[in-house]
DNA sequence: CCGCCCCAAATTGGATACAGTATCCAAATG
DNA sequence: CATTTGGATACTGTATCCAATTTGGGGCGG
């Protein structure tokens, strides 16, 4: 059977993981919520051993944590302390990443980088930002080109273990127009500071950037509500 | 059944997981050879399930790496400048973890560091460092520790992702006597810091001492050969 | 309120399908 | 006659499924 999908170069287990990771970050499943196998061996019809592969691989990035002999469960949510270490440890590995970045700009890199920049810069020019979806792809695509364009794999992947928590907590912070046009302002400073191939510079407006995305998630945390 | 071993928490995936952990720092396995499924499933007579659940795990150690449809391997040896960038990425988190350390200083975080600090130091006085696995892990113990007391889980998390790495290299690192006192010296320092609550010099301390492991690993590396 | 029983779910074991690789043999060529 | 190339075959090992076992928790009756 399945043959129509030869040219299939995945796996069971990596789409399973793509999808829960996608619906994990949407914010799907209610934090804490068990994720029981035998449901989601259902649900995507495939058996049990490639969701509990997914599971296990999933572990890693935070989103889900495992009890012995309990089953898996959708990571809980961010308390406030949580989320201020949460921008403490960006605001350790972002600057070193930009620093990194800023030592390696290629004209490929800056060309990239402004897909981003300006879907962040176009959304937030409009007076309500409609996509929450939108505007935080573009942001998460920012920081991951920088992390990519660092040349260490090692900063990079501590970085990405931070990535899914980053995108998580972002689920939850509401964001005013006012907040997204500052922040497309600084990620465009950031970018030309790139441009004028000033590591130091880029790597102190990340930090800035950081500091500054913290002082808006923890006065917009009053206002906790569901995105779209 | 299993009544005796009631307080036994942990499953055959933990189990194969931390054997295998541990081999993998031991050196047990040859760098990019093969793990396949069915030879460890006779191996640790376990069925195939929880051996590939633990592989799944061990993957974001960066110890093992795994090919779709291929298989899982032992992560090849660090080249020169995979080591450097190791270091550049400790470089980058430790000084933060112990500026944090610094911060939380309590009496019983410096009982605990004291143990792995002397440890080195009885080892390191010996003429000739007999055991390198002893050496190393009481390194590695003062190092964690310190993660640990940063009270930040997403940089004690990153830490943690580099540790496996840096536990690996180690193994192919030969120690002079002479590098062992400076190492051994370099903590002791670390540790006064904290005893005199400086934060800020204990992450100094740490930074340097990075960078003295790094110029004494390189120095060092042309003598590449297995331990004990 | 306490203990027993039942059920849902995790964990594990083994069996099967399938892909990729290596090997071997034979035919064709120089 | 030696060498190379083509293809078919056997084999190794992954990916997957399904069944059996065990555990944890909750409801029911005492």
């Amino acid at each position: 059977m399945a043959r129509d999908d030869a040219p299939e170069r995945t796996t069971h287990a990596d789409k399973v993981y793509a999808l829960l990771f996608g619906q994990l970050m949407n914010g799907t499943f209610d934090p804490g919520a068990a994720l029981n196998i035998p449901t989601l061996s259902r649900e995507f019809e495939v058996s049990q051993t490639p969701i509990r592969e997914a599971l296990a691989r999933l572990e890693h990035t935070g989103l889900v944590h495992r009890e012995a002999l309990r089953g898996y469960f959708v990571a809980a949510l961010f308390s406030e302390v949580e989320l201020d270490k949460l921008m403490e440890a960006r605001l350790v590995l972002e600057p070193a990443l930009a620093l990194e970045a800023g030592r390696r700009v290629t004209p490929e890199f800056l060309a990239k980088l402004l897909v981003p920049i300006d879907d962040l810069l176009r959304l937030s020019e409009s007076q309500v930002v409609r996509s929450f979806r939108e505007y935080w792809s573009a942001d998460e695509d920012f920081h991951t080109l920088i992390a990519e364009q660092s040349a260490n794999p090692f900063l990079e992947g501590a970085y990405r273990s931070l990535g899914g928590q980053v995108q998580r907590f972002r689920l939850f912070v509401k964001l005013g127009s006012a907040d997204a046009r500052f922040a497309a302002a600084e990620h465009r400073q950031i970018y030309d500071a790139f441009v004028a191939r000033a590591p130091e510079a880029a790597a102190d407006l990340m930090r800035h950037h950081i500091e500054s995305a913290r002082l808006r998630a923890l006065s917009d945390r009053k206002t906790i509500l569901a995105n779209e």
